[in-house]
DNA sequence: GTGAAAGCGCTAACAC
DNA sequence: GTGTTAGCGCTTTCAC
């Protein structure tokens, strides 16, 4: 591996000297700048990384630390993270911490060892003691989607609750009479406020909720599939479904299919996220869309502007409920 | 930020013992390793690093480099990697090259100034000057999906000429007179076989290729849908489609529905690649599913096991034409 | 403008 | 077993 005393030694020059050229961090004469630049060319210098870190202490990387990186949720809001990171030369590393709060723990650890320059975190769980260490490690952190408990950190949610709310009440708009739900693990905070609009709607109308008629499960296909299963084979099953997340909504039509029953027909339902494929099911599937790009966008403007010394920030974004055929029932 | 001296200070023994103990590279006394331990958790120590990886000369880190990290297959390869790289103790970082050399070949940069342990690539382009320069820089490298020029490097890719063959054939068994093609850029390797089988499909029906038949585009949902509605929109339109990848089929069935083409009636259809959704709509989608996880997989262990004297090893994974509603028309 | 020198935090070689 | 020491590659004083 060539070094920065390689380059400094080709060009007859100090590595002080090969420094300031490569940074342009103060003035060098041009002759000795252009005979620095040729030997890295020819050398094909890279500066070493490391080395650098630990004479600044500080790096340009950013981390986002995500539940599940094969959700298009995830990925598209990495999309609004990696387009602010890469206008303000960060670069951004993914981490998959698979809805376990152990490997997200690990990859904290990990964070804080490399001395990164930020961190946006959809956390798995409630507890705080990962976001704790990251701040007394004096990484900056923002929350995404999920909300920690307590508000000492800057974050950027959708109001889930007012999007469950307003999606259960279409349900029952349409004549729904025994509206199911599956949600996420309760550890999770979006799986918590989507089920407590759940909750509010049928308050509002009056209604007691059944236990029988709430699932939690994990967001992931095969979980929603299998709660839906559970939902459909009860006793009394409903006529309607709000299912938490767009995996689980696969995997909740797919269950509706097994047993053989009429979307919206016999189960009227909504989604909770749009995807690309919503559009192209037969009825296309009625969802609470969220903002999702822009999610990340705004954690990321709110890294770049972090500082230990303000007061933490709180961004609420408006879900929207987008009705198409999956909700309304022909004539109920 | 806490130090291995504020540690070593705090448990009274050298920096060296701390090392030691949290290293278990030599053995240390019971007694001061255990105080030690206790010190590095009291203050909460985290190891640096960016002065691991100085004084060691080598990372944990894994970088892999792909185009699209909304792309299902490239999250599914991934999990293959990841899964790998988790037991061989590496941490994984994610790349999205977004499909764009000027991206990938600085994020080779970055992978090189970082020192990583290895590097797995999905090449956006033919050219080589960016694996060139990792292994010039020492870095090993596994190409996967995609094949780079020459045969320097591991890879490990799917028999895309022989999947898209099949493919194409079972549109013709079928009744198929005109087949068009939607493929990707001319400079990725995947969508260059996959036109190869397409062509050789042809070929051996006798059929000669009708350029006009033919579409590049650019592996993206809405790249897949404009290619199809110039194809549908021709002079002589197909009565089968064969389209290169998962996101340009999800496009190509919404220029279908536009045009209010019925499939498979009007018009046959077979992606490559599977996706959740293939078997939520109707019909379902015939596709040439490939061993996704395996391929990140096997890439994975090639890099576990490369090192600079061995000859470089080619794998080529095999797909499979899954047969469903989309390629079949009624009676034709 | 430029070079010499110090030091970021760690580990490995060496001495005891 | 343990501490002392040197040095990984870089940037940033400091002196000139």
């Amino acid at each position: 591996m060539t070094t920065i005393s390689d380059v400094a030694r080709h060009a007859g020059v100090s590595p002080a000297t090969v420094s300031r050229v490569l940074n342009g961090s103060s003035p060098v004469s041009d002759d000795r700048a252009d005979r620095v630049r040729q030997a890295a060319a020819d050398l094909g210098y890279q500066p070493s990384g490391p080395a650098r870190a630990l004479r600044r202490q500080r790096t340009t990387v950013w981390a986002a630390i995500v539940a599940d990186v094969q959700n298009p949720f995830f990925t598209t809001m990495i999309r609004g993270v990696e387009d602010v990171a890469q206008a303000a030369d960060h670069r951004l590393v993914l981490c998959n911490s698979d809805e376990d709060p152990a490997k997200e723990s690990a990859y904290v650890d990990v964070a804080i060892a490399d001395r990164v320059a930020g961190v946006i975190i959809a956390v798995s769980s409630a507890s705080r003691a990962s976001l704790e260490r990251l701040q007394r490690a004096g990484v900056p952190v923002v929350a995404v989607d999920r909300r920690p408990k307590g508000d000492g950190i800057d974050s950027v949610v959708v109001d889930g609750r007012a999007g469950a709310r307003q999606a259960v009440e279409h349900l029952l708009d349409g004549g729904a009479q025994r509206v199911g739900i599956v949600t996420g693990p309760r550890r999770v905070s979006t799986a918590e406020s989507r089920l407590s609009g759940y909750r509010a709607a049928l308050k509002a109308r009056g209604i007691e909720v059944d236990p029988a008629l709430v699932r939690h499960s994990d967001f992931r296909e095969e979980g929603g599939r299998a709660a839906t299963l559970a939902l459909l084979d009860g006793d009394d099953p409903p006529d309607a479904l709000f299912v938490a997340n767009n995996l689980m909504t696969l995997g909740a039509l797919r269950a509706l299919r097994e047993r053989g029953r009429r979307v919206p027909r016999d189960v009227a339902i909504v989604g909770f996220d749009d995807a690309p494929w919503t559009t192209l099911i037969t009825p296309a599937l009625t969802v609470v869309a969220q903002p999702t790009y822009e999610l990340g966008r705004q954690a990321a403007e709110l890294l770049i502007t972090a500082g230990p010394d303000r007061s933490p920030r709180h961004l609420v974004l408006r879900p929207e409920l987008v009705v198409r055929g999956s909700s309304i029932p022909p004539n109920r």
